[in-house]
DNA sequence: CTGAAAGCGCTTACAG
DNA sequence: CTGAAAGCGCTTACAG
């Protein structure tokens, strides 16, 4: 039972393939008998105009997919409603303008089958080493950009998170008050976490003090970070400030401070990267940073509209990223 | 400067489109030699296959799109966050397994134009009496199915969100312990809006007292609820429960209620519809509703699916809502 | 008021 | 190892 095409309906309803198309464009007058025929024809035979072959004629919106490669587990539940759909929502808006629709790839299954998913260009969000992916739409050919590079393919375009930069911010406002900075990453080699722990090496090594790092994995989520702050606090009982830049282990680290009994900010000092809900609404709140996200949506989408048209991105700039002071890391 | 096409490629490299187009597929053994001068000259060209082409060609994925059409005031901001992306992250996952792409069509500008929206399909959010999403789809002959009834359009199939059952379960949970209980809806006329009011009225009745109702401007966001809330409060002192199904406005009046010196749930308990971050990470935490969006994601993409094909739809059983109760209306 | 025909840019039997 | 040709389902000059 395939659709009916725009010919079987003009043979039914004894007009050309011409007349049917105007019949519902509106693009030229049709007989108004001959109309109510067709389009009574047409409701009756379940006839709808193909939009590939619509597509095709006449242009339409080019497609670009956005996708997140966070493991599964990780990114579904309501995980998934923080940094990810954040740059969804403003990319969709950004793409709107742009004459683009905005697809969005799910977080994959690693056995999902992707060869359907026939876009005109993508944006990878912090894509990991060996991003599946980025592999996946770079070999295709499809244009592909990055938001925060792509550790290990320096040729793909890429839309700078400032991750340095906002790791010196944390790190700092935290330093400031505090005896001894700590910090807890993911397991994951993303390139903020790789920017990350490099700004944080350098810091500590400008204050004299060995680091005391960790990373948690992303699978495990708020327990997993919970556990392993209350190991890093247990064995280092002299830092008195963290820097964690996943907002979901920042919360587990709350937890843990609390069932160490060093109330946040009093006994313990806190700083997490994207500035969510769950930065803004935990309790004490989170001292966050502010990424400006649409603007690095919108500098995403541009970027790659330049490697799909095949010319010289215009660069965007960003506004340098903003520390919002909570309670969190109150002195 | 058009892109080149692959006759053009095929003209510069010697061959037929036919090879060229083997070259890239590896659908077939294509000599080493010409296949290197091949892909090297695409590169030069900036060759890359159409993608709409070849999606009419070869089928490829449908294209969906899912929109709300709340106002772009509202949508925008941390708001949009919500209940919108937590229903598209879980859409986005159906849409994958059942071999179609999800195109989020953001909140949209009055002024904005839709004509490039070539989809094969559409899922509206929570749509309001003359919807102009609504209408445009359907008026185009795109297949639409709605989430939450389409108020005015009863030929529109639509997934129940079961905004009654849903509105008992709060106002019953208040009743239980309180002495009169109000309610506090929006502005815009959907569904759930429609059907919760409906149901606190026959509560009220049910009870014997009358009715307290407040509407407020959704783009007015949580000052505005606060405000509503606090007149509210004000004039019916004997309130001591609030239903309050928008979890932005649901903030708003613990606002109030912290500004009227009724400290909730003590001076007043309160309940809220969407069990999202807003819902979770209050202050006190919000009692609210599990409304099971995955189910109703994928019911509403497979009502779609069943719509596009002409078919009679699949009914889906959605769980019954449940109450997620909270210190917010604690006894 | 309406049609015949070209063409959008691919892919894929069919043929050699 | 490779090509010529048909065709996916529309839209749109061109013509009458």
């Amino acid at each position: 039972m395939t659709r009916s095409t725009i010919v079987e309906l003009a043979k039914a309803a004894g007009v050309s393939p011409t007349t049917v198309s105007h019949a519902f464009s509106g693009r030229r007058y049709v007989d108004p008998e001959t109309k109510a025929r067709i389009v009574a024809l047409a409701d009756k035979m379940g006839y709808r105009a193909n939009p590939r072959a619509r597509r095709l004629r006449t242009g339409g919106a080019g497609i670009i997919a956005l996708a997140s490669s966070m493991p599964f587990a990780v990114a579904a539940g309501p995980a998934r409603l923080g940094f990810l759909m954040e740059i969804a929502a403003a990319a969709a808006v950004t793409a709107l303008s742009r004459h683009l629709a905005l697809c969005l790839v799910p977080p994959l299954e690693p056995d999902s089958n992707l060869d359907a998913l026939e876009v005109d260009g993508a944006i990878i969000v912090e894509p990991m080493v060996e991003d599946r992916l980025l592999e996946f739409f770079s070999s295709r050919g499809v244009p592909v950009v990055s938001i925060g590079r792509a550790p290990g393919r320096e040729d793909i375009p890429s839309v700078d998170i400032q991750s340095t930069a906002t790791a010196r911010l944390m790190l700092e406002h935290l330093g400031a008050n505090s005896r001894r900075v700590g910090l807890i990453t993911g397991e994951q080699r993303r390139n903020s976490y790789i920017e990350t722990e490099a700004a944080y090496a350098a810091f500590t090594a400008e204050r004299g003090y060995s680091p005391v790092a960790l990373r948690v994995d992303e699978s495990g989520g708020e327990p997993e970070a919970a556990a392993a702050a209350e190991r890093l606090l247990r064995n280092n009982p002299d830092i008195d400030a963290l820097c964690v830049p996943v907002d979901a282990f920042a919360r587990g680290v709350l937890d843990a401070a609390r069932l160490l009994d060093r109330p946040v900010p009093q006994g313990l000092r806190l700083a997490t990267r994207y500035d969510g809900m769950r930065a803004k609404l935990a309790t004490p709140q989170l001292t966050a940073v502010n990424l400006h996200l649409d603007q690095v949506a919108e500098a995403a989408i541009d970027l790659l509209i330049a490697a799909m048209e095949g010319k010289e991105p215009q660069p965007h700039a960003i506004a340098p990223p903003q520390l919002v002071v909570r309670e969190s890391s109150a002195a």
